[in-house]
DNA sequence: GTCTATATAATGATAGAC
DNA sequence: GTCTATCATTATATAGAC
């Protein structure tokens, strides 16, 4: 959270409201709880956010500027066939998290998921290089679907600790995850007959690529 | 919904509440509105109910006695193999999406969670038979994440749906889904060899099994 | 830019009649 | 079991002073 103590109030204001949004929800969340954390008046909020409304979307935007960013630096950064992408980007964007949470399972933070869409699919354009079956979807939509899957711990977190018996973001749930991870994306569930045989009876009728 | 028209008032109130905190959200949703919808009185959900935090647990529990029906017919059902034992449960319970959804990401409806676990280390029991090499971590934790997993594309539905270009809860959108669920889960993200190296590269402990 | 004070509107809870 | 009426609280939005 920018960690600096002199920040401008607008900005004290937006992080705070990160924060007490994360934390309680937004209709939970109070304008009046926000400008307490920020130390200001309730009226501040409104004289530069506008409604509360506004000030959640100035917290989508500046959440979407700081994950361009983390983007840049995960593609500069040399590291190969990393099937991390996903916790590296949470890791940085880690005090955020609750609040992308909630944003998420919303349907909003769009710039966001998309973002981490993008990096799943330039890692399975790797990936893809070592495949020899041509793949009957498109990569998008596997990009899709797969960084879903990869958000799902982060969303579910309460239920997934609670069925690993330890705290997913704690060292050792980390720990425990990975190797989980690791277990699950080196063992396909189905064989490619399989897949073949279960595609073949589905009802659609076959389709263009899409 | 149980759908009749001739239900107890509770029921209704219930089923009303159900539809109003989906829709909504806890917060959002008020008693008015909900007792509006039951066509029944405020305070008459205040006498069978008490608060509406109260309303929400007998919704909760409501809902796990339905999962609970649902999981024997699973298992009863000799549909063998099936990788959709999620899609069935969902469909089974789809009128109650959205809440289940809501519920889900605030940390509640425990025993509905556990049970769609419960199934999926089922599966998985079976899947593990003609595994070669011996699985690192439990059961129980690898059928917890593959669950999460496997819950993500309803969790996130928005997100995933502009990915795909298609509403993943249309009849093209379940085509398309079905066919993506397909190739991720024949094609294995890592090779054992890639998995067993990043596994020895895992900063913590070795660790026991848990 | 920042504050105090107030208006206004909802809501959850409650009490009591039928 | 069901309703009407009302209370008390709380929150957003607003207006205007410094």
């Amino acid at each position: 959270m920018d960690s600096r103590e002199d920040l401008t109030a607008r900005a004290r204001i937006r992080d705070a409201a990160l924060r007490h949004f994360g934390e309680h929800g937004f209709d939970r969340a109070t304008i009046r709880g926000i400008a307490a954390t920020a130390e200001v008046s309730s009226g501040l909020v409104r004289h530069h956010f506008g409604s509360k409304e506004a000030l959640r979307d100035a917290c989508d935007a500046h959440l979407a500027r700081m994950v361009s960013e983390i983007n840049d630096r995960v593609r500069a950064d040399p590291a190969p066939g990393e099937v991390n992408y996903v916790s590296v980007s949470l890791a940085a964007v880690g005090p955020y998290r609750d609040y992308i949470r909630r944003a998420l399972v919303e349907g909003r933070a769009e710039p966001l998921f998309d973002k981490v869409v993008e990096l799943s699919a330039d890692w399975m354009a790797e990936a893809d290089k070592k495949r020899s079956d041509r793949p009957v979807v498109t990569r998008q939509a596997r990009a899709t679907v797969s960084t879903a899957m990869a958000l799902a711990v982060t969303m579910l977190h309460e239920h997934v600790s609670r069925g690993l018996g330890v705290d997913v973001f704690s060292p050792d749930g980390e720990d425990l995850l990975a190797r989980v991870l690791l277990d699950l994306h080196s063992h396909p569930m189905l064989s490619p007959d399989e897949a073949a045989a279960m595609r073949a009876r589905l009802p659609g009728k076959p389709r263009k690529r899409r």
